[in-house]
DNA sequence: GCCAACGTTGGC
DNA sequence: GCCAACGTTGGC
């Protein structure tokens, strides 16, 4: 059987949630806008039928939501060459094109999120890009690593270890508005960098 | 090519 | 809000 690949991708509830992935026509949507190099190389890496994990960063609740399949793969992104994007690199040659997007369908939402908290504390996932490397955006998983995550989904949620005891506290009002300057596309153009 | 300044990500 | 990590930019 040929070999599948395991990624997680991440994206932030509130510009582009697996809800929008499952709403969205045919459940698919370009995954556009990614502008690093490292995640980029991973984008070409993708096979369709890949399976790729859904995770949600920054103010969302941090967790790993869904399953989405690989079902394009790697092709010039246009956003790079629109100077209307916010994606817009002035740099990139449509001659050469340098950023490159996939199409992701939604597969299945997990039974139930698994948070990074969870994560942190699961034995076998401490290698994990998500925990070593925070700023990649798109990054490999491998088989064993996505076989506990299902594992961890289909399971009841552990207890918060008592270590974690730290007082519910509410974030500052304003701890919730988003910069400005992080301004994101819409969900046609997720957040992805 | 070096590296300081700067910008962004993202957990806390 | 704070700040660590780290990628990118630009002066030299």
């Amino acid at each position: 059987m040929p070999t599948r690949n395991y990624w997680l991708v991440k994206s932030e509830a509130d510009v582009f949630s697996f809800d929008d992935l499952l709403a969205a026509p045919n459940r698919t949507t370009g995954w556009d806008g990614v502008r690093n190099y490292a995640a980029r190389n991973h984008l070409r890496a993708m096979r369709a039928g890949d399976l790729v994990l859904f995770y949600y960063s920054m103010e969302s609740d941090k967790a790993i939501v869904g399953v989405a399949t690989v079902v394009r793969e790697a092709y010039p992104d246009a956003t790079a060459l629109d100077s209307a994007d916010p994606h817009y690199d002035a740099k990139s040659d449509p001659a050469a094109p340098r950023w490159f997007m996939v199409d992701l369908q939604a597969a299945e939402r997990l039974p139930r999120p698994v948070r990074l908290e969870e994560i942190k504390r699961t034995k076998g996932l401490e290698n994990m890009a998500l925990l070593r490397i925070g700023r990649l955006s798109v990054q490999p998983v491998t088989d064993a690593e996505f076989a506990i995550i299902r594992r961890l989904a289909e399971s009841p949620a552990a207890p918060a270890p008592k270590t974690k005891s730290k007082s519910v506290k509410a974030k500052p009002a304003n701890a919730r508005a988003k910069p400005k300057s992080r301004a994101k596309a819409k969900p046609a153009a997720k957040r992805k960098r």
